[in-house]
Order: C-alpha cells, then sequence, then structure tokens
DNA sequence: CTCAGGTGAGAAAGCGGTTTCCCGACGGTA
DNA sequence: TACCGTCGGGAAACCGCTTTCTCACCTGAG
C-alpha cells in the first residue's frame, strides 16, 4: 500500500526491491540493460508504493522542465486563444505542457513577466508583444530559446511567427476595390500593437496600388466596443461618401454592425463591412462577416515546431507569415450605383465635403496619394 | 559580466562575494539576519554576475513550485477562457502561475492528463470534467489540493465552484413565462457535459413550478455549428406552435439565430431565442440576445482563493454556487397574440400537430408535467 | 587455464539551492 | 575580570533524481 503521509522516493522503491537506486532508474528509463528478474521487483515495487518520480528532481539535473512559457496581452482575445490551443495541443503531443502569464495589455510589465516566466520553462514565446521594438530586440536574445508571434524581429536566433496583416489588407483592398468601393475608412487598432502598423502599411501599398481609392483611417480600438463606438463616426463618413469600412479585426466589425443598422444604415446596400481574423462568429453574424481568415490554431503548432527545434538546438528556421484569405460573405458587395455617384461627387468636392467629418478629424490619416 | 556559458550559481557568487553559499541564500531570502557589509558585497555580485536562483533547485528542496494547473476540456470555449483568465491575473498576484491542459473534450484522457499536469504542480484545477461521476469522486480526491469547476462532488478535500445551471434555468423559464410563453423549445448540450444536466433539471422544476408551460428538448451541443444545424429543427418546433427557444449557450444561440431568419422567422416576433452565459457577443447579437451572465472572471478568481488557502493547508471552504443573472435584450419579447393563441390551439391537437417533428423525435425529450 | 574484453549493478558524485548544526565572537551582567 | 547568552556566519547535510565511476563477474579467445 502507498505511504499516505509522503509520497514514496526512489529510495523507497529501491529498499523495497532489494537493489540500488541506480538501478531503479535505469529500469524506470530504459537507458541500459537490465536483468529482467530486476526490472520484475523494481515494477513490482513501484506498483506497490505507487511510486511517480518526482518532476522538481528530474528537472533539476536535466536541467530542463518540459513546459514553455506563453505570454500574451490579453487572454480573452481569441486570436491568442487559438494560438493557444495549437501551441498546447502540439506540444502536449511531444510530452510538453505550456504555461500562461496575461500581461493585461501593459506593455511595461511585459519584460518582467516574460523573464519570470522563460526563467520557469525551457522556452518562451512572446505573443504580439505591445512593447517598443528596441526594447523586444534588445529582450529577445535573452530570452532565447524563443519565438516571437506577430513582431518582426531580424534576431536569427529568435524566430518569428505571423501574419502578413500588409498582405491580407492589401488583398481585402482588391477586394473591396474590384467590387467598385473607391472611399474606404479603416478603423485602426491600438496604437501599440504592431499588427496595427502593419495593417497601415498594407493600406498605404493598397491605395498606391489602386490610384483612385482613398483610405480614412479612423482611431478606434480592438474590442467590440470599441467598434460600437465608432459606429457613429463612420457613419458621419458614410454620409460623407464613404462606401466601404474595413475593421482592424473582427470584434471591430462585429460591434460596429449592429450599431450602424441601428443608426439607418444598411449592410451592405449603403456600406460593405469587412474584419479580419475570420473569427468563428464571423460568418454567424449579421450579416455574415467579410473577414481576412488567419490560422490560428496553425500558428500555434508552427509556433511549437520552431520551438522544439529551438529547444534540440536546432538553427533556427525562416521567419514564418501567413497570407490570410478573404472570406467573402455578405457584409460586403459592390456599391449602389446612388451611392457610388454620389461618392464621386463629393470626392470631388472633398474639401466642403468633409467638413462633417472633422468631428475626427484631429485623428484623421487620410492614406489618399493621388490627391 | 555575466557568464554566457552557464548561468551563474549560487557557488559562484558566494566565491565571487567571498561568502559562504549559506550567508547568498540568506542574503536572498532575508531570513536572518545578516552583516550589512555581506549583504551589499552578495548584492553586487549577483548584480555583476546576472544571478537568478534555479527554480528547478528551490522547488526540490521546498517541494512546490508556485505553479497550478488547470484542466480544461476545450480553450476554445469562451467560458472557460474567462476563467483562465481570473485564474490567471489572480495566482499571479500571489507569485503562482497557471499550466493549462486541454483535453479535447476527451473525457477518457481526462484522468491521465489530470494526474500528468497535477504532478507537476502544486494544486490543480478541473474545470468541467466530462468523466463520469464516479470516476471524478475516485480521482479528486488523489488529486488534492484540487478545485473542480461546474461539476458537483461532495468530497470535503475537493472544493467545488461553479454555476448553478438549474436556477437559472429556472430564471430564465420565469422570464419567458412572464412574457407570456407556454411552449418551449429547448436545445440540449452535450451528454457528456454536467451542466447540460443541471439545466434540464432547472428546465424540470420550472415547468412544474409553471403549470401551464411545456418544454421540449432538441438534442443539439454546445458550439455555434450545432446551434446552426438546430436550427430547421427548431423551425418545425416554431411551426408547431413553439414560441421560445433556450440555447444550451449563447454560442449555439448565436449559431441559431441568423439561421432561423434565413428560414423566414422574425426575432422576436415569431419566436423569442435566449441564450446562456452571457459571452460578450451576445449584446451585440442580432438582435442583441437575452442571456443569462456567468461571472467568468470571478469563476477564476474564487477558483484560486480556494487553491490558496487549500496550497497554505487551510480546511477547505464551501461550495460556492454563482446564480446567473438575467440579462434582458431585445431577442426576447412576449409572444404576438397570433402565435400565442394559434400555439394554445395546436398544443391542444398535440398528437397530430407535433407529427411533423417526429424527424427528430427519437431524441426529443417531451418535459411537461401536466400531460 | 589464464587473461583481455564486455556487461551489468552498486556506490557515489553531482544538479543548485535551503536549512540545520555548530562554533567563534561579542555584549551584558555579576 | 570571568561567565553566560545571543547572534551571525561557515560547513555540511539534504531535497530526489540521473549519471558516471568502479568493480565484480562472466564469456570467449589464446
Amino acid at each position: 500500500m502507498a505511504d499516505r503521509t509522503r509520497p514514496a522516493t526512489i529510495a523507497d522503491v529501491a529498499a523495497r526491491a532489494g537493489v540500488s537506486q541506480a538501478s531503479v532508474s535505469r529500469v524506470l528509463n530504459g537507458k541500459q540493460n537490465v536483468d529482467p528478474a530486476i526490472a520484475t521487483r523494481v515494477h513490482a515495487a513501484v506498483a506497490a508504493l505507487g511510486y511517480t518520480p518526482s518532476i522538481a528532481a528530474r528537472s533539476l539535473v536535466h536541467g530542463r522542465n518540459d513546459t514553455v512559457a506563453m505570454v500574451v496581452p490579453d487572454l480573452e482575445n481569441p486570436l491568442f486563444q487559438g494560438i493557444l490551443k495549437g501551441l498546447s495541443l502540439a506540444a502536449a503531443a511531444d510530452g510538453y505542457r505550456v504555461l500562461v502569464a496575461d500581461t493585461a495589455e501593459q506593455a511595461d510589465e511585459e519584460p518582467a513577466i516574460a523573464r519570470e516566466a522563460r526563467h520557469r520553462c525551457d522556452a518562451i514565446v512572446l505573443c504580439a508583444p505591445r512593447m517598443p521594438a528596441p526594447q523586444l530586440r534588445a529582450l529577445a536574445p535573452l530570452l532565447a530559446p524563443a519565438v516571437v508571434v506577430n513582431r518582426s524581429l531580424d534576431d536569427p536566433a529568435v524566430p518569428t511567427v505571423g501574419v502578413d496583416y500588409a498582405r491580407g489588407m492589401r488583398d481585402l483592398v482588391d477586394h473591396l476595390a474590384g467590387l467598385g468601393h473607391t472611399r474606404l475608412v479603416y478603423l485602426a487598432g491600438p496604437d501599440a500593437s504592431s499588427s496595427q502598423g502593419e495593417r497601415m502599411r498594407g493600406l498605404r501599398d493598397a491605395v498606391t496600388a489602386h490610384p483612385g481609392v482613398t483610405v480614412d483611417a479612423l482611431p478606434c480600438g480592438s474590442r467590440l466596443d470599441d467598434g460600437h463606438r465608432a459606429a457613429d463616426a463612420v457613419a458621419t463618413a458614410v454620409r460623407a461618401g464613404a462606401t466601404a469600412v474595413i475593421a482592424f479585426n473582427d470584434l471591430v466589425a462585429l460591434g460596429l454592425m449592429p450599431r450602424l443598422v441601428e443608426l439607418g444604415l444598411r449592410i451592405p446596400d449603403d456600406v460593405s463591412v469587412a474584419g479580419f481574423d475570420d473569427v468563428p462568429l464571423a460568418r454567424y453574424a449579421t450579416p455574415p462577416l467579410t473577414s481576412m481568415s488567419v490560422p490560428r490554431s496553425e500558428l500555434g503548432a508552427q509556433v511549437w515546431s520552431r520551438l522544439r527545434a529551438l529547444i534540440a538546438g536546432e538553427a533556427s528556421e525562416h521567419a514564418l507569415l501567413f497570407r490570410p484569405r478573404l472570406e467573402h460573405r455578405t457584409s460586403t458587395a459592390p456599391p449602389s450605383e446612388a451611392r457610388r455617384t454620389a461618392g464621386v461627387r463629393e470626392a470631388a468636392a472633398a474639401a466642403s465635403a468633409s467638413a462633417p467629418a472633422t468631428a475626427t478629424a484631429s485623428a484623421t490619416a487620410e492614406l489618399g496619394v493621388g490627391a
């Protein structure tokens, strides 16, 4: 019977089996040939004592504990959840577990939290860290083995995995332009988010590629209520001639749409709306939301693949960037002819027509290049 | 400068400071008075070497590693995410981190995963385990210190924290009955989910309390697409006289609603829809979804409070059950007079009228008691 | 029959900390 | 001045395991 007071140690097993600790260890780890008779006695003792090797002791001698850390700005973000799930499952298949640390969007806490978490584990993944680039560049190598998600970083020791937001934005604008939209509104994410910068870059590229198209960036955020709050500004822009909205992500779009409808706008008749990430709910929104699909779980799996290589001491793989895939649903459609011509007319009289939008003008960025 | 090849150990620090390891340990842990001069030298050496105590070594000697495990059936479930976030934040405030393990809804894998995860940590929280009650009852004590979420268990050593689903369902039915609904449909969750059983119990109680009200249970599931797939059966039931639907959770409701609309039903005019959990998106659904609110983060915080007490060796607190709170939004409203009388008429002719619904009859449970 | 080579098991040395134990020094009191 | 109690720091034990080292024994070849 197992001793209930104190868990059995390898010494107990050795004593009971009448062999040395070394033999017990050898039997349990199968590292070396052992007399079958000894093996049998050891196994019997293990079973009788309910012995399980101490993880701590094993960690101490091995110098690793088969655990990796994942640091995220917000555990409630569907993107990070998907990555966490993918990572967790992939790592589990190799006998690793993952430790999570939520920084609650506190960029300045990140370094300390990351170091502490890394110190407990064999490796770490920094998920969309919010800290400034120089700080990240300085910190990342100290954390190795490490993988960074959704931030660019040209450190050969620290591979990155991410989403090509710029490309995704270009593709999304292509889609909207292809439908005939020329005046777009972009609801921008948090400044601290690096992917926000990437999206802006993509938008600029797209605007350059489509001479007739302009994009107005409105400050917004990354959450449902941010989108909801932005609806009035969007409605104003729409009345000023905009025919399509690109939201920072799906959450913003999903928060935005119902309010737009409340304000009397029809989607997509009066205004097309597109999101980013393709969260599971996007297809069930009203109307179903056009979005750029991001392979969340796959992202997590790829992170693990890199982490594992790093832990094994292999050279880090090349940076990986997933190209988002357009999921065209009914929230985007060609602008109605009436609105289209109206838009063109208003655009022509830009200076005066944009006056109503100046409520948000201070933070509004005009991305058009063909001014 | 820190030695880049091998992290500094306490021996290195001691040597550099010209003191014993014991003194270094004492300085660093402040357990005992030490000569300020020694403390200064130690701190200098620590800084110079970039020394950080090994977590593994410390764990070995202390017999704990300041980490707790959380085992969940599905990391993508918003409820579990909320709990994880709450737990993670609360635990972090006490210097603890949390390790996650996703069982991917494999009930039979749970015991092994739980034991393994527990073995790496100081304590464990089993989140809505899917395993059968007898198995859980046998396993839980072996895992102590442990806290179980969303499962009842009368083991004094293993506190539980959960949601009073039965009560929530009662309250929800009260709400619908108060609006004038008498024929309800319930979209049931997975059989393995214990909270599904609780919900059913609540429904039975409610039906008993409201003699005029009946509830038809349709098998469904717990995810968006489960709700979506169930729409046809719901529409059939509605045509047969039902005027309100209670979904297993918000995800199901959110998947259901757009499809109902596609099928030509208006919400809430033709049918009221209610969910459970009050996920953030519920308020932004079309129409905004009436739901029973569950304090996800608070749940996680309470779990931590119990876990911490257990780890400290204190007696376990009493089981805690949160009573869900009704969030009345526009997806539920009084049935239209026409439909109401129609419902009554059809109910009277129940035997023949329910014939169209027999497509799902095999798995349909009639909860009405006043037959 | 003897000896080199090989094999398997026990003893012991870590892994990197914490904590106990012990002793020397110091301060206070008689 | 002598003695005792207190305090602080060093040596060493210990946490529980893995792994090296060592040695006894067994086998096969000369």
